[in-house]
DNA sequence: GCAAGGTC
């Protein structure tokens, strides 16, 4: 009998790796998909089984409106709330779907492998959804594994206690997915329409509002108001002042402060008249200070922030990078406890051989580590610890700070308390009270490490019970009190966390929100300072609907839901009472929004004085306005600069694109009529040519005689040239220029025609017509050790199939010029014809050359020949 | 153009 096929499906590809791993004992073959398949032959339920682990990234679906309700103009907001709402793949290009589709055909049994949290189990039904399977089928069976790491020995003992997969938590994040985005949507698109059609100078084109974001603005606004409404208070303190064994010492007073004068003063009369302190008591209590527990998203967040710098978002970046290349654990957790199981000594031994702090772990490992403290486990992850060694050279200044830090951290887990002894003594004048404090270190345990979290030494002077000491002077100390400081991006995550303010993976993602939408900025210290915008935002929902800014807003809908998690209420009827109620917020929102609109009135200008925002100025990085009185043109009130556009078509902002020149935002124009031609452009280089021969394609985009828009030329990834970027088709079209080693990049203003430039030398190269596709390869040219860049005419087919063509080249030196590269199954390999050396040097004359220097071999395949 | 949640 042949075996049963089983399918199992992790959530992300390096969890069906971990697990093909341990059941296969590493003896699997791997073969490459949209998400790896890793295969093996073992046992299922007593039977001989094929085994096939392969995984989703993350979500498969996520929801939206249908297309009706998509346009802005036809839909009123209020009618989204009864609105359908659809399910689309979230990456239509990982084919996803399709491929679990195809993957389950002939299998007899599907595991599912996802994260053991709501989010997961909602995925298992997605991933049931994909493969055809059912779950009450009693031929085909779908089992779920739960596991709380990705251990051997969890992985086994999931094995061994397959259970179903539970419909009411997956129910309960649909419930939630349909309220966020109805809610979020409908209050979205009103606040836009309403103040975007009213006033000029709102810096953000969307004013959005959403149950996560709208209360974490709320709280920055919170902190700003607390600031701006504080009042001052006076206050004294009665400061006396000692001589013991040489040293001045200042008494610290029971009462701390007064806010009364006249009784502050004659408290330093009395003192005064007293003179004389009498130490009435001395008492010494150890103390310590406990190791750091695992470092979980959240902490490793307020650190990065707090003592490196780092914003979440970017933290989270770099992390995400050191996860990748394997320096560190995955950094998405809650947890703070380790797995029983968990490596301390061999993580410990990979750090020996660093030279900051190899010999500490050295200690460690000889003397004895630690057990961590146990913190808490929420079953997800393990906390962020070091995997691997490695050094500033390998990762970059900032990354390996994030990853320094990680491994102290680490090492702190394992590390002793530290140990200190308090001394307390206490004095009395005139039976008023006094004390002074000092510390000694015992045992500097974990602070060693980490010294930044060290108690500092403070040594006092011997003093014995009884003793009677003169008393040098009596300062009357005048203060003020202070408000607090504005909030900072470490507290706000505190905040965040307490008031479960989205989660470990999204909570950078809600800050860099309402900085982009420019509600809040961040300043010096990464302090987050509300503009005027979020300011108004926030004193709106109070005037009108506290309940709508306030973080309760979150824990209801997170309290509703969970009724569905524990199948104790019904998904359908939740969601409909739910929104029932933000329907009725919602009207009386509208209704009331002149409220709102005062506040607004007070800030921004009217929409006829200023024109709209559109796009930002690279310069001050501020909206501009487009005046579309003609002639239309833009205008950015900060720098006050007037930039002319294309006449006679509608101007639009392109892809959210700044050009690499001179970072301003990239437009697209369009000439009028349904057939008319459009093209993207930088109004900065328009208006200000960056190099020799642009002029030519702009007298003739301004005169209406060219301007073709080349289909399918997507326009490059103008933000970075990392090869996996997705940010367009050609993403990977950069490289550098010999002739001064500066970075060549897609010309924004010829994205119809395929040029490319240098930013740094302004030379000019000319790439083939007609491409489908411009890329990069790891191929240096050998004469100029530029790079080789591979055109690619074959439209239809991505991947290409068999018997497409390819054409690289060196576009700067005729070296490889006509390299071809042809597809045979599936592969490209290169052939190389025609290489007649020009030496290095030679491609100098190419700026600004266009026709006539081709070659006769194959005028198609030429660089230069078009 | 819009939310929040996974993950890359």
């Amino acid at each position: 009998m042949a075996p049963s096929k089983v399918l199992m499906v992790a959530e992300k590809p390096s969890i069906a790796l971990s697990i093909a791993t341990v059941l296969s004992r590493g003896q699997m073959s791997t073969r490459r998909g949209s998400t790896d398949v890793h295969e093996f032959d073992g046992q299922f339920c007593g039977f001989h089984a094929h085994f096939k682990v392969t995984s989703v990234i993350g979500h498969i679906f996520s929801v939206d409106f249908p297309s009706p309700y998509q346009d802005w103009m036809v839909t009123n907001p209020v009618d989204l709330f009864q609105a359908p709402i659809v399910k689309t793949e979230s990456n239509p290009k990982a084919h996803i779907r399709r491929h679990l589709s195809q993957e389950a055909r002939g299998c007899a049994h599907l595991v599912l492998w996802l994260d053991c949290d709501r989010e997961g189990e909602n995925i298992c039904f997605e991933v049931i959804e994909c493969t055809g399977f059912h779950v009450n089928e009693a031929r085909r069976r779908v089992y779920r594994a739960r596991f709380s790491s990705v251990t051997e020995k969890d992985i086994l003992k999931a094995m061994d206690n397959l259970v179903d997969p539970n419909r009411d938590e997956a129910s309960a994040v649909d419930a939630r997915q349909e309220i966020d985005l109805k809610v979020g949507v409908a209050f979205t698109r009103f606040q836009t329409s309403y103040f975007q059609g009213k006033y000029g100078n709102l810096d953000s084109r969307v004013i959005s509002y959403g149950p996560c974001q709208t209360p974490t603005l709320g709280f920055c606004v919170q902190r700003y108001l607390q600031i701006t409404t504080f009042k001052p208070e006076k206050f004294w303190v009665v400061r006396p002042f000692i001589i013991q064994s040489g040293y001045e010492l200042q008494l610290e007073w029971e009462r701390n402060k007064l806010f009364d004068l006249d009784v502050a003063v004659m408290f330093q009369k009395l003192v005064m008249e007293d003179g004389i302190v009498e130490v009435i008591d001395i008492s010494e209590k150890q103390e310590c200070k406990s190791r750091p527990s695992g470092l979980n998203t959240v902490n490793f967040l307020k650190v990065a922030s707090s003592a490196l710098g780092f914003g979440p978002q970017m933290a989270m970046q770099l992390a995400e990078r050191l996860y990748i290349q394997g320096f560190i654990s995955y950094p998405r957790t809650e947890s703070t406890a380790y797995p029983s199981s968990f490596d301390f000594k061999g993580t410990l031994g990979a750090q020996v051989k660093n030279p900051m702090w190899g010999n500490y772990v050295q200690q460690l490992l000889d003397n004895g580590y630690l057990k961590p403290r146990s913190g808490t486990d929420a079953g997800d992850h393990p906390p962020i610890t070091p995997m691997r060694l490695a050094t500033e050279d390998m990762l970059g200044n900032d990354a390996w700070r994030m990853y320094q830090y990680v491994c102290q951290h680490f090492i702190g887990t394992v590390s002793p308390d530290c140990k200190y002894v308090r001394t307390k003594v206490e004095f009395s004048i005139g039976g008023e009270l006094f004390h002074c404090t000092g510390q000694h270190v015992t045992v500097k345990g974990f602070t060693s490490i980490m010294p930044w979290l060290s108690v500092n030494e403070k040594n006092l002077p011997q003093f014995t019970k009884g003793e009677k000491i003169e008393v040098l002077k009596v300062e009357l100390h005048e203060g003020n009190t202070s408000p607090p400081d504005y909030l900072s991006e470490s507290e706000l995550i505190s905040l965040m966390e307490k008031n479960g303010i989205g989660t470990d993976a999204s909570i950078s993602a809600h800050i860099n929100n309402i900085c982009e939408r420019n509600y809040v900025q961040v300043q010096a210290g990464r302090k987050l300072v509300p503009t005027a915008l979020g300011i108004s935002l926030i004193r709106g929902y109070q005037c009108i609907d506290p309940d709508l800014c306030l973080p309760d807003i979150r824990s209801f809908i997170e309290q509703q839901i969970t009724l569905v998690a524990k199948g104790q209420a019904d998904c359908l009827r939740v969601v409909q009472h739910v929104l029932q109620q933000f329907k009725q917020k919602f009207i009386y929102f509208v209704r009331k929004i002149e409220n709102m609109d005062t506040l607004f009135e007070a800030q921004f200008s009217p929409l006829a004085e200023s024109g709209r925002v559109l796009s930002k100025c690279g310069k001050c990085l501020r909206y501009m306005k487009y005046i579309s009185t003609q002639p239309s043109r833009l205008y950015c009130s900060t720098c006050e600069e007037v930039y002319d556009l294309p006449q006679k078509g509608t101007i639009k902002l392109y892809k959210e694109l700044t050009c690499p020149l001179d970072n301003f935002e990239l437009l697209i124009f369009s000439m009028a009529g349904p057939e008319g031609k459009s093209f993207p452009f930088c109004p900065y280089c328009y208006n200000s040519p960056p190099f020799e021969g642009i002029d030519t394609l702009f007298s003739a985009v301004k005169t209406g005689s060219s301007g073709k828009a080349g289909k399918g030329a997507g326009m490059p990834c103008f933000l970075c040239p990392h090869p996996t970027c997705r940010h367009s088709l050609i993403a990977q079209g950069v490289c550098a220029c010999p002739e001064c080693n500066g970075t060549l990049v897609l010309d924004p203003v010829s994205a119809p025609k395929w040029r490319l430039y240098c930013n740094m030398c302004n030379c000019l190269v000319f790439l083939p017509q007609g491409a489908h596709r411009i890329s990069t390869t790891r191929e240096r040219c050998p004469e100029c050790d530029s790079t080789i860049i591979e055109v690619d005419f074959n439209k239809k087919s991505t991947p290409l199939k068999d018997g497409a063509t390819l054409h690289t080249g060196c576009i700067l030196c005729d070296e490889l010029l006509h390299s071809l590269v042809e597809v045979k199954h599936g592969k490209s390999f290169f052939k190389r014809m025609g290489a007649r050396g020009r030496g290095r040097g030679s491609g100098r004359g190419y700026k600004g050359r266009g026709r006539g220097s081709g070659r006769s071999d194959d005028p198609k395949m030429s660089f230069r020949d078009f």
